[in-house]
DNA sequence: ACAAAAGTGTTTAATTTACACCCATGT
DNA sequence: ACATGGGTGTAAATTAAACACTTTTGT
């Protein structure tokens, strides 16, 4: 018996999970992607190794016959990233009988796939990671993944275009309806990043004051004796994200507002 | 080749599409369950004919391998009510590898199904009608179907409970984003009806006159010269709900509170 | 007449918005 | 010295919350 044969005994060839694993760099909102198995590089102008166009993918696996929905996809999150969850949503099933669409898609799957005519559903989730903790290029695991500023994906495989803007649009209505993305941030961090992550998850800008004001009220923040280092400006406070006191938070705050 | 190998022939027997039907009836909201097949009936006390316990079920089927999940589900709902449906909203997928948990389930998918074996992945939706356009007594199709309040859904088949909690905090979260629920509602309505609807799935109560000077701010719900008759008390000013003035109002108030 | 729900306004508190200048730090 | 982002307060407008009595209708 194969490795491949193996490897697919006890998988469940027609029911996915995909995950949108959003990171922050301070700038950009990024998407983590991989390169399909058969994909090659290509070297852009600046030397930087590329997936090349067309073979990249939202890391996503078929499910195992024995494993939940959820575990499976914190199964895949933590095979492909090596970190436990932190933060992993699940926001929408996709089965379009066709995701499969084009000829590339269809070589992929008969390459790798048990069963690479199956229709596949596939259960898409999201989960936010600090992009400081993962770097694709240093990592031993998935040497082929990639970061990508969600302003400028390129084309992926299947649906996943499709997905990443869903994706985006689930984390942004997560954030209307409560705080969230304190797993993006490093530990510590600066009240004026945590505003260009929500500016960026957004879409809008979001006035200092303003924003100071009202996140602060809300408690879960505690301010810390400590003050960023090495910037050509006044070095701003940080803060760190107490848990207990969001959980409290949101159990207090219900709100059914008509 | 018999009925059951050509109802089966095109069906995914891996995925299915569940539907949570909620339907108000100006006292409870309610939700249509069906007594599968080889279920019976009981009489109660009051003489009333009730699907035996064990046999109810959330309607709904698998796909079929030429569909989508939103036509699937959309289909199962014209099947089951005859209606179009008014508002269907994918809400979470449900795969625990032992859905179909006891005996009863599994002689049920022997009975009726072309793998009984197979492991299910359901994609739960929920959809809003008016009660009163669906009396499952009255219609052909669907016999055995029958309301019931959420506030004492008897035990169900598979994960149906747990699909039928999650649907109402589906529900609940859509309300509170958005007003929402009108297709619950007759057309010519009072706003004490709405505000009833309102309580119920938020289970809060709310003060009648924030209820309505709020409501009505937000233009989408037009006054008719057109009273409630024959309650035995001062009759209500009949509304209607104008749906290009709603849209105009979701797309108007975003809205991204932080 | 009475029971039952409809309808109506005001006051107070809380929240939201808009807005401009000085401060600390690295180069 | 200068460029850069950090940090701070207030006034005005809006929205939310609490609250009680009169009206209409059927019985």
């Amino acid at each position: 018996m194969g490795l491949e044969v193996m490897r697919h005994r006890d998988l469940n060839p027609h029911v996915s999970v995909d995950c949108v694993i959003f990171g922050f760099d301070n700038v950009d909102l990024n998407v983590l992607l991989i390169e399909r198995e058969e994909g090659y590089i290509e070297e852009n102008a600046n030397n930087n190794a590329q997936p090349a166009r067309g073979s990249l993918a939202l890391p996503g696996d078929h499910i195992r016959e024995d494993e939940k929905l959820d575990q499976a996809a914190a199964r895949v999150l933590k095979e492909l990233t090596n970190l436990d969850n932190i933060f992993l949503e699940q926001f929408h099933a996709f089965g379009h009988p066709n995701r499969a669409k084009n000829e590339a898609d269809r070589q992929w799957m008969k390459s790798v796939r048990a069963e690479p005519d199956a229709r596949v559903i596939t259960v898409a989730y999201f989960s936010l990671v600090r992009l400081e903790m993962y770097n694709p290029k240093a990592s031993s695991f998935a040497k082929h993944a990639a970061w990508f500023p969600v302003s400028s994906i390129p084309e992926l495989a299947f649906d996943h275009n499709l997905i990443v803007r869903r994706a985006l649009e689930a984390l942004r209505n997560q954030l209307k309806n409560e705080p969230v993305g304190f797993e993006l941030l490093p530990p510590k961090f600066t009240l004026s990043q945590l505003r260009r992550l929500y500016e960026l998850i957004l879409g809008t800008e979001l006035e200092k004051r303003n924003f100071r004001r009202k996140i602060l009220k809300k408690n879960f923040l505690v301010p810390l004796d400590e003050k960023q280092k090495g910037v050509p400006h006044r070095a701003a406070r940080l803060f760190t994200f107490d848990k207990d006191k969001y959980e409290s938070f949101k159990t207090d705050k219900y709100d059914f507002s008509i």
